[in-house]
DNA sequence: CTGTATCCTTAGGGATACTG
DNA sequence: CAGTATCCCTAAGGATACAG
């Protein structure tokens, strides 16, 4: 359950699954607003929990590659859940409007674009 | 989006939502481990978010019922995926196997009964 | 660049006292 | 009992330096 209490963790997940980020450099984005030692923490303890995986970039050499597992992906009900919810009741979500509409339309469909893109 | 970055907040959700809990004393008992000034800090935020109301008791003078709004009942999908979740992957999460057997037969049904408890 | 460790301050929260 | 406020300390986390 401590996966949820924590709003970074949230976050770092989030940008995985829907945002297709996968490096360090991207979760540290500066518009996240996530300092370096906490993104580092959350993702070790992501890793040590099993819901992402770490592995080394082959075609950049000191690089990382960070992506979900199977625990990890088995999450996106929960966030497709929060993400509806946050659209309706969340001012300032920044949600495209295309993806709630196609959420609203066809959600299995959705879901398995998602799950496809991480593959 | 604050509201799913606290443990506590997503605590006294479930609290509200399963167990049927509305009194302050509820939520304060020692087994769910919330300090007695973090669970009024807590309820305050969850009122002024909308997600919970606050009404006087009318049988208990001094007292107070909290409820979900719809605003707060609107969260049952993120908690059911919570809970679908959790009993996959978190070992010793206590939900009752009745209520996941049902989950998992009928999801609907069970959404309109617990909306059913809670109206 | 990618990622981790250190420093230091502030806020979260446990224990408990207090009010009605 | 229901609920809030105070005290105090630990730990989360921002800024930044550091290592590869």
């Amino acid at each position: 359950m401590g996966v949820f209490g924590d709003q970074w963790t949230l976050l770092i997940i989030r940008d995985l699954m829907f945002k297709g980020k996968k490096h360090y450099g991207e979760f540290s984005d500066p518009a996240e607003g996530i300092a370096t030692n906490i993104l580092s923490d959350r993702l070790a303890r992501l890793v040590s929990d099993g819901i992402i995986k770490k592995d080394r970039d082959p075609s950049h050499g000191a690089r990382f590659v960070y992506r979900l597992s199977e625990k990890g992906k088995d999450l996106l009900p929960v966030m497709l859940a929060i993400v509806e919810w946050s659209a309706k009741y969340d001012a300032n979500t920044e949600t495209p409007p295309a993806f709630l509409e196609k959420l609203r339309r066809d959600p299995a469909a959705l879901k398995t674009e998602i799950l496809q893109a991480l593959a």
